[in-house]
DNA sequence: CGGTATGTTGAGACCGGTCTCAGTTCGCTT
DNA sequence: AAGCGAACTGAGACCGGTCTCAACATACCG
């Protein structure tokens, strides 16, 4: 009833004082610990109760050591990848008492430490990480370092034993290559936005472990199928150049593909507006496919055909790993791995010529 | 180099030992207040790397009051309208040295509850929620008694002075609305998921007032055009239904309508399924016109005429105004009202009949 | 009926910072 | 050379909880 707005919070001892009881007694009756007698526990809550008693979360981790709130950084929360991921992982951690703080690294390696330094400032019992690089990894080290638990998704990094929740993007790119290359495509575009210092050779490793599977599946597969020099296909940094640009590029000339992957459901819509700007009828002057089925995907003409992962679920196994480990689990590091699922649409035929 | 893993974290007074000060001095070193000679603060810094002293803001928290965290309490992350929103008020407070704890309500006014007891026991500075209901606002009074700054935004809640950040709605809903009468429609349909009871009626209050606006210019605008009985064309509850059922529903029989109000972008993507099913081309046989450019608007055949919002800024603005509270500024509460913008494009033509 | 187990309570240390206040040192003024 | 103020430092209280430990009451034991 009189909550007042006094600035001081009410606190333990002032809901012990008003019952008449010792500051030991009304935190064992407000926080249901210890033993405290059926009459006194009433007498405390109705106090509590009058007085507007509020706890602090805050306070009570500093003694306990625990925070019930797990950190995660993630590149950007519009992107929809991230943000089912952030559903997923916030569904399991509420279920468990969890709360989030959500950090934005934009793939910024500096943005990232930086996230990663305030989280670890606060206390959080443990964090989900989509790094913003898979091999250089001192933001990650850090992590370890002080001692907190830490649970990679979307992006592993093979030299660091950590638990780690990926898709199985080799797979889903080779199944996504060969429907192209089994329609009769021979010159095929894969894009991405993965920045990467120069043009993608055999032996790169690309900062993201989940693009760098896919691209390793789709060169592999043309290389399979007998296409020379695939890796002349491979198209990164198209952020730099704008995703509609570059698939313009690729469409004109004589050397113009005939279909392209596309590395996620964003760039899809980036060929999706340079067809169409372009006059290209898809799929009967481009083939397309993409990786994740965002929601769209179904109400374009055509339909686009695309490998979908199971997103809020890589966020839900990643936020159940941490929480196992929170718990104490020592057992060594876990690395689980999803599969996509190939959605046959209408953005795929045989090339004209 | 030697970040030890025995559990216990490096403290202020184990950096003062180690340096040979006092904790006192230590601190503010550390912490960069008070006064410090050159020379101790360099050997404090020195000591505090050599042990890898890692601050705890909670203990900060503690003594100081403030926490530098924001609460925000959106109905789905998943939503692209909260996305976009949450990311446009996490740049504002990043900028400005804040983090954001985040919670999903699902419109739900007990998870709401729940989520803003625990953000409040977290101490966050202060609160930005989407609130479930315009009109039960317990939950939001709850933060307002224990005296933490709130913004609304999305959805205004008139009995509370309060700063909120708006779109202009209502005018939105009569400018779409009047695009459909100018074309020739006269039984045009308004879907909305938001929950209600019972069928809509003039002096109905719908839970998000920005429905609610939309409602009621959509009504006003019909009723001004001498559409007889307008509330029969507003659909609310479309999720229990389904949208695509709902949709299928409204385009068949006798009385079917010829246009339809889409009140957010994932309806808008059901109707265009429901439209697809039932083999009905757009705008030939169906007009469509939604709230929000969603990102794939552009790419549907035909691109959707869509009332875009500034969404990032709205977020954006509720973060300003509730970081300026938290600074202390006590003037009267601001309604902050954004204008929405019109983008057409070849959803609309004159009905067939 | 003394001894002991069990239940309930209170006093006070502790978590890791900040901050007030008092004491010390030093340079500079007159 | 005494006086004064500024710069620096240390001791210890404090924020709001948890938790250990000791004190005490009651009940139950043989």
């Amino acid at each position: 009833m009189s909550t007042e707005n006094g600035r001081r919070e009410v606190t333990v001892s002032d809901v012990a004082t008003t019952a008449g009881v010792s500051k030991a007694t009304a935190a064992r009756a407000l926080g249901d610990y210890g033993a405290v007698s059926a009459a006194v526990r009433d007498r405390v809550l109705a106090a509590a109760e009058q007085l507007g008693y509020r706890p602090n979360a805050l306070a009570k981790t500093m003694s306990t050591g625990r925070s019930n709130t797990l950190g995660i950084v993630i590149g950007d929360i519009e992107n929809p990848f991230f943000a089912q991921a952030t559903r997923g992982a916030a569904d399991v951690a509420n279920a468990a008492g969890f709360d989030l703080i959500l950090s934005n690294s934009d793939e910024d390696a500096e943005i990232e430490a930086n996230a990663i330094g305030v989280q670890l400032a606060k206390r959080v019992d443990g964090l989900l990480v989509a790094p913003a690089s898979s091999v250089h990894i001192d933001n990650l080290r850090t992590i370890i370092d002080a001692g907190r638990p830490l649970v990679l998704f979307d992006r592993a990094a093979p030299e660091l034993q950590v638990d780690t929740v990926i898709a199985a993007n080799r797979r889903g790119a080779k199944d996504l290559t060969s429907l192209l290359l089994d329609a009769g495509h021979r010159r095929i575009a894969f894009i991405s936005t993965i920045a990467h210092d120069g043009p993608f050779r055999r032996a790169d490793s690309l900062a993201s472990s989940s693009v760098d599977e896919r691209v390793h599946g789709f060169v592999e597969t043309l290389e399979a199928a007998g296409v020379p020099e695939p890796e002349q296909f491979v198209h990164l940094n198209a952020r730099i150049e704008g995703v509609e640009q570059l698939a313009r590029r690729l469409l004109e000339g004589d050397a113009a593909v005939t279909a392209i992957v596309a590395s996620d459901s964003l760039i899809a819509l980036g060929v999706f507006r340079a067809a169409r700007a372009l006059g290209r009828r898809i799929p009967d002057d481009l083939s397309l496919v993409a990786f994740d089925d965002a929601d769209w995907t179904g109400v374009t003409t055509p339909g686009v055909t695309v490998m979908a992962q199971p997103i809020h679920e890589i966020g839900a196994e990643a936020a159940r790993l941490l929480i196992r480990r929170i718990r104490g689990d020592g057992g060594p590091p876990v690395t689980s791995v999803l599969e996509q699922r190939l959605i046959a649409r209408d953005s795929v035929a045989p090339p004209r010529r």
